[in-house]
DNA sequence: TCGTGACTTTACCAAATGGTAAAAATTTGA
DNA sequence: TCAAATTTTTACCATTTGGTAAAGTCACGA
């Protein structure tokens, strides 16, 4: 009866693998796939080569273990979306979450977006078993509130997709942003100005009895 | 006096340019800057890696090229948006051209993206001379709009950059989409959420005297 | 403190890749 | 029709790149 080696990572075996993962993250989404290579990411995480594939098998492994696991962080603003709450706010606070996080992880964004750009090569298995069910999920919430009478009737899905490619532009196309606006407070503009657009959408209209607010 | 040779492009030339760069569109799109080889453009175009090379520089002229022809016909649906005409069918018309060209050309939408994913590298320059005048002078048009009160006030800058990421989505997302979505009929319904979410944003509250129109 | 296993470096390699030189083939204009 | 110009092919090359073998170095538990 062998038994299989439980072998606990050292660690320095932690310390560099997160290491080669971070200058995997920085150089992957600058470069892209095609365009990284396992020089530059040795040495932005400072290690050799031949080190960095004495902790991953190859180039891909390192892609694909930076993209799942970024992949986790990505859905978790959409996991928190809670069926109880109150159906705008909720929504609202979703876009909240994900332009902060957007803002804040802008490479682990572009990232993301590189591999979908370039049709999904290595992800499409994890979108169908990990993305899909959550999809589907919180979209059938959002048809619930619908149904209710809670929520404005909009088509789930392209609601999603509206908040996903709203939030991530930000990150994704920030050179761009960068070349348009020279502002520094573009976080606040864009928050103020998605919540008025998903507000009016998202607000269901007045079912009849209620009184609007004194002014 | 040395004049310049004139030297019209024969149509060999004519024909084989349109090759490369229709075959440099095709690779670039899909696998990026950094992952496209020559090899693979010159295959896709029927033509050998040296020929490709009697046409175009080297690797980066002809990507420099394909992105800086598709940049025209990127801008021109904003070029449309007509400051004399009704303001909200004005820009829902603008959403409606803008999802069009994105979902009848995918390749050049993700060739951009990615090209702005990385950081703009090449076109920094012509986002300033190009799309910095005419996003300007655009966010000028609709900023009266609103001043006249035919427009609800909403921030332009941020209004363009939300339709250029929503109607973008649909090509630069497609293998997520594709996931996702069973359905064929994927652009009519993506432009009936568009149309309900700018509509609802962009109609200006009733001033006061209008009647609504009867039922 | 010492041996063993974990880690790192040095020295490579084969394939891929961007690019070139120059000969060969083809087209064109007089 | 024929020479000049244009276009295409063949045969290369230097560099880069992903990856490996194997010799060293280090850390840690007995």
């Amino acid at each position: 009866m062998s038994q299989i080696k439980p072998k606990k990572t050292s660690r320095i075996q932690m310390r560099n693998r997160r290491l080669i993962l971070n200058a995997a993250l920085e150089i992957f989404s600058r470069d892209g796939f095609g365009g990284a290579t396992l020089d530059a990411i040795a040495a932005n995480a400072g290690l050799s080569k031949p080190n960095l594939l004495y902790y991953f098998e190859g180039k891909t492994e390192i892609y694909v273990t930076v993209l799942s696991q970024l992949m986790e962080t990505w859905l978790d603003p959409l996991v928190e979306l809670d069926s109880t709450g109150d159906p705008v706010e909720e929504l609202l606070g979703y876009v909240r979450r994900k332009l902060d996080m957007s803002i804040e992880m802008p490479r682990e964004s572009k990232l993301f977006a590189g591999e979908i750009i370039q049709g999904a090569p290595q992800m499409k298995p994890r979108l169908q078993s990990d993305l899909k069910p959550l999809f589907d999920q919180k979209c059938a919430v959002i048809q619930t509130w619908i149904d209710e009478g809670r929520l404005a009737p909009v088509d789930p899905a392209h609601l999603l997709f509206s908040i996903w490619s709203n939030t991530q532009h930000y990150a994704d196309f920030e050179a761009q942003i960068g070349v348009l606006l020279d502002a520094k407070n573009i976080q606040p503009r864009a928050m103020r100005h998605l919540e008025q657009m998903y507000r009016q959408l998202l607000t269901p209209p007045d079912p009849s009895g209620v009184a609007a607010p004194p002014d």
